[in-house]
DNA sequence: AATTATAAGTGGACCTTGTCAACTAAAATG
DNA sequence: CATTTTAGTTGACAAGGTCCACTTATAATT
């Protein structure tokens, strides 16, 4: 019975390391000579990469960081000619978020790179397991509000 | 099969999203009046609580952190008078680090809300699940030196 | 025993990430 | 049209993290 929140604290820890030994090898590429990007930045580079035209407001919502700092961080791509603004059309707050061509070949690499990491931190389980990890963490978090599909 | 690529990413997002959530609920706590501790500082204070006697280096293991970075949060907590040092018989170079009976109380304090918080986070899953969820992380993580006993 | 190498811990400098609050301008609301 | 929300920006600062040079004590060489 109390077995189970033992989990819990463990769970965590297990989650944070995971987490840093990521970070750990994606810092590491970023301070190769030709990667002039941190690891939060690529983050939001490959998710604009992913849905060219992208608000700021979006971004800050699927990082669940704070506007300030995803202000900072895209303005700091925008210096490095990585990520471009354009005003939005249908609402002049808005600016809507792109990739230069240069940001575009830098997001692909960082993809594979950080692709890598990862399938080498996951490698030990095996595909079935990958994906009941998963769904696992995907009952977990976006739990309250899904009817969440059956994983028998 | 390259299905299983795209969960990596989306592995570490939500990974990402659990600690975040978890750090913001201490956060919260860690800024009450009576809780003058970071909740990065917390998880030092519990690693000590349950291993009185603790080296230094050994809360640098545990917690995969830089060395510089957990002599400063020692220091912090010590001059809380939170953690109390003492010099090792056994080899003059370490420090054994041990609670004050304030640290005690803080500590027991921080364990009961921490504990709260992650069992909010994982409600969303019944036992057998969180107990499946922490047996795919501990595979994940320690696993190639590992046996790592069955898991049925 | 003297020398060298290695491990524990400290401190400085500096960078990145995170937090909070005040602010502007453009919708949306009534 | 006045008011309230929403998108985004900025300043100031705290917390977390990295790198490196350093001291001291132990362990290993010879």
């Amino acid at each position: 019975m109390t077995q189970t929140t033992e989990n819990v604290f463990e769970i965590a820890d297990l989650m944070d390391l995971f987490l840093r030994r990521f970070f750990a090898g994606m810092h590491a590429e970023a301070h190769a000579p030709d990667m002039p990007v941190s690891p939060h930045s690529v983050k939001i580079l490959m998710r604009i990469r992913n849905n060219p035209g992208l608000a700021i407001s979006a971004v800050v919502e699927a990082t669940h960081r704070d506007k300030s700092q995803i202000t900072r961080a895209i303005k700091a791509l925008e210096a490095k000619h990585l990520v471009r603004r354009a005003p939005s059309e249908s609402d002049g707050r808005v600016s809507t978020l792109w990739l230069t061509v240069n940001g575009e070949a830098i997001a692909a690499r960082m993809e594979a790179r950080a692709r890598r990491h990862l399938s080498g931190l996951i490698a030990p389980l095996d595909a079935p397991q990958q994906t009941q990890l998963a769904q696992l963490l995907r009952t977990m978090l976006e739990a309250p509000p899904e009817p969440c599909e059956r994983q028998d």
